[in-house]
DNA sequence: CTTCTCTGTCAGTTGTCGCTAACGTTAGCG
DNA sequence: CGCTAACGTTAGCGACAACTGACAGAGAAG
């Protein structure tokens, strides 16, 4: 248990936050890809994307398969599904409190326009 | 249509980058709170969790309601299902070559031992 | 063994982010 | 009207993140 779950929460958020490598996962994740091929999709240095591997990575959200010289990289299901599961703390409470709003309205004889809006 | 769906995605994600941010989210998912009574339970200033909610209303993770001179935040559901669903293009894609994986492990008379892993 | 390809890593620079302190604004109260 | 409370906004600063260019290592090919 090197790092906590809040940690690694935190290390996919961050991942994440890049527009560039979300492309990047949306690439790997129908097929199993090389860093050069990777690199060719983008008009920046492939310095800058294999430091973005890099993070990906790091974040556990790629998993890496050499063939020679060429690092083939997939996305990760696991850990997208661990996202997934984030999520649904903030989604679940968020959804409560809907339920809660709607029911206060209903046992106030609130009127049919949607008070919740 | 101001803003393009990317944006918008850019922006959610951009926002829950920070985990401060996402800890505000929680407050409020449960219950409607004051900006102060937010402030109140971080260690930094008033000032940088008001920026933190301008970012997380800009990217419309957040609904406002004023009462008086108080500004009342409640996380907004809505936002949060979208970005399960931006989520869930990803996670698709990958759980597909996750079973592409699995029956290729069959066919070839893999070994019990989960050859995903 | 030499050469070429594919790739990661290391400084250095530029941009962006989060924080603090001071100020401006709006609403309630005497 | 004067005063206070609750917020948002701006300017400035330090820290971190993303990009480029130069270098190093591993494997294939001659």
């Amino acid at each position: 248990m090197g790092v906590t779950a809040e940690e690694a929460t935190d290390d996919v958020f961050r991942a994440l936050a890049d527009p560039r490598r979300r492309q990047i996962l949306r690439l790997v994740a129908q097929e199993e890809l090389a860093a050069g091929e990777i690199a060719g999709a983008f008009d920046v240095t492939r310095t800058a994307v294999s430091q973005h591997l890099s993070v990906l990575r790091s974040a556990d959200l790629l998993t890496e398969r050499r063939d020679g010289t060429r690092r083939l990289y997939r996305a990760n299901p696991d850990r997208i599904a661990d996202l997934r599961a984030a999520l649904d703390e903030l989604w679940a409470s968020s959804l409560d409190l809907g339920r809660r709003l709607v029911e206060a309205d209903r046992a106030a004889g609130g009127d049919a326009q949607g008070g919740v809006r």
